[in-house]
DNA sequence: CTATTTAATCCATACAGTTTACTAATATGG
DNA sequence: CCATATTAGTAAACTGTATGGATTAAATAG
């Protein structure tokens, strides 16, 4: 019961940012003795903090502004990637405090491998936050794969060559003991939820996170919370159909989106080379090259950019009709690449979509580029914290 | 605080139906001495009552069977539609204790009108339920059209002629005052709940209710929750493009999805003629005709039924790859001919999602025909008793 | 300098669930 | 047939947690 209280009172101490004890009572609902108690058992765990005075209302006694205590508990976010590792500490206050990319060709790797070098980036990590006088409460991992949770497997990472990998018990032998243990999640949803945390997501009610890799993925985000579906596979939007019978495709089917708008597709249409095992080691390359020619009016690579827009925009719409999202975010490569490709994907958007609805959601472009998943990692850490600080306390 | 607790213990009792004291306080992770006192408040307020006697394990006392009182709180449900008003009452055990259907063409009809007719029909059925010791705690009321929930609109319901229709304040004035407020909801959400609740939707974890009408809704759930997008227009499976620039659709689009699997577009095809607004007034009347083709084998009627499986499957398969049902389940319409349209969804879903999921979800038919929605309805009730016993304490 | 307003705290009380002990009802086994 | 083990349920004392009203603290208005 405390623990939830507790919960209650943290939430609205990080959503209204400095708050007095007054407020804090009215807003909740609690007593104000009740909100100093809470308070109190929130402070010994160095989770708030009191600041200055601050007047309230015309005249009358100043409360003192309670706070989020930035130099106390901290979340540890961790990326594994085709071609890098990534390490990221962010404060209470989602300040980030740390961020560590090394790059690492990880193909073939044997996993093992690849989770203990994780394990090191993550003890730097630990060590560098606790340099700055922060705890690290607990550390979420973010996977390129289709993940199987309930059972802490990898079931499938392309990319990386991972099948059927039990990462959930070889992260709790890698890395370093945490107050709350280390969670793991698909890299996609993370990065729609860094987008729900830190971005401006939180201001249309749900949303779909595009992000474009090399395949396509999304992430739903609705009510707060990333949709899973029931086996944890869904967003899997690079496999809707845009042709019947077109090109075949990875998955298997035929004319999927991936074959329009994925970053290969994307780049051969502008006459670029195509992104090989070899190439790719260089993060950003490809893109670097595509843009230049886009900023250079490049006929060929804006007629590329406009098709995989208007394929985008057509799966979209009926990601649209279904889902009802309040905003279409655009991430990863479609992020730098926002500017080229926004049109067309409105204008296929705008014609799929019925008119029942009142608008078409509007597509904006990601503001996290290629940070989105390791910040969404340490983001599950912090919700946690916020959600449970009873984990935190000195028992 | 006892609040949550009873509604712990009241979801247990109605999960495992004949329980003893002992098991509960097993179950819940309360003390025995608690979940006797918790079950004393319950019975008061007459949810659950004692049965015979229960021999639990080898040897010992045996423990009384505590289940839900099926003659204490019942629950109500509506439905307004195109030419009918019904209304049923659910006891806490699930039975249906009344049932009451009234044709009504209320196409046009002053929404204050048909809502003042429903009042009389919710009258009824509580003077009914009354008569069999049952008090009845709630109502929920189906509506066939877009509801802006939040201002207790309807925002369009095309079929009924109705725009900005404050339903909410409407229902207030209209129907019985009873102790849990009045709600209403869309009827496509009502049916896939009533899935999930009465029908076998529960197994799969989430699934995709379509119900076909004179237009094609869905209904998505997961995590036992109604996915309702932003603005709650989500589940419009029957505005997704099956093909691009085809026949101009009722939504602005075109080669909508019921432009190929809509109720009309299969009669036509079949050789039937359209529902029109003085036919439609018998319920059934169309599809039973075509029923009657599809026994006797006629061609026409197959391949009609044949290209509209393959028209919905196409798009279920991109609502697979997007939401990742663990189940898909035909209702309305698609539930009496799924034996003939279930072949070619199954072929086009196939198709159409890719290989990263192991299997495609199971295309299943629903079992509750046209009553899901008041079902739903007044299943939605029952949730809210069960979530919330306290709202029934005697104060 | 006093009255007033707002903020935070102190102390006694009530509520709710746990603990511990006890009674009730059945089966096993000598 | 009776003692014992076993399981179900209840009763009384105990503990933790929030509430309510009174109290202290700090500022402004006059």
């Amino acid at each position: 019961m405390r623990e939830r209280n507790l919960a209650v009172v943290l939430e609205q101490v990080v959503h209204c940012q400095p708050v007095t004890r007054a407020r804090l009572a009215e807003q909740t609902g609690f007593t104000k003795t009740t909100v100093s108690n809470l308070l109190a058992v929130l402070e010994s765990a160095g989770l708030v903090q009191d600041g200055a005075l601050v007047q309230g209302g015309e005249r009358g006694r100043p409360g003192i502004a309670v706070s989020v205590n930035g130099d106390g508990a901290a979340a540890l976010g961790l990326e594994i990637n085709v071609d890098y590792l990534a390490a990221c500490v962010l404060d209470l206050g989602r300040r980030t405090r740390y961020h560590q990319l090394v790059t690492f060709d990880n193909r073939g790797r044997p996993p093992e491998a690849v989770i203990s070098s994780l394990g090191r980036l993550a003890a730097e990590a630990v060590a560098a936050a606790a340099g700055q006088g922060l705890l690290v409460a607990g550390a979420t991992v973010a996977v390129p794969g289709l993940l199987d949770r309930e059972n802490g497997l990898v079931r499938r990472a392309p990319n990386l060559g991972w099948t059927d990998v039990p990462v959930s018990t070889l992260l709790r032998d890698a890395l370093p003991d945490l107050p709350i243990p280390a969670t793991h999640d698909n890299e996609a949803n993370l990065a729609a939820l860094a987008e729900l945390w830190f971005g401006d997501g939180a201001r249309h009610g749900g949303f779909i996170h595009v992000s474009g890799e090399i395949g396509i993925g999304a992430g739903i985000v609705m009510d707060g919370q990333v949709l899973r579906g029931a086996h944890g596979f869904a967003g899997e939007l690079g496999h809707l159909v845009v042709e019947p019978g077109g090109a075949p495709c990875t998955c298997g089917g035929r004319g999927c989106l991936e074959q329009f708008a994925g970053q290969d597709a994307i780049l051969r249409a502008a006459g670029l080379p195509a992104v090989t095992a070899t190439t790719a080691a260089k993060p950003d390359g490809p893109i670097r090259a595509l843009l230049d020619l886009l900023e250079h009016s490049d006929q060929r690579a804006l007629a590329a950019l406009d098709g995989a827009g208007r394929a985008l925009g057509a799966t979209l719409a009926s990601a649209v009709n279904l889902v009802d999202p309040g905003a279409i975010v655009l991430g990863g490569i479609f992020s730098p690449l926002a500017s080229w490709i926004r049109p067309a994907v409105e204008a296929a958007l705008g014609e799929g979509s019925g008119s029942l609805r009142t608008a078409v959601p509007p597509v904006v472009a990601s503001e996290l580029a290629g940070n989105a998943a390791v910040l969404g990692a340490a983001g599950v850490v912090i919700e946690r914290v916020i959600g449970h600080p009873a984990l935190l306390l000195p028992s």
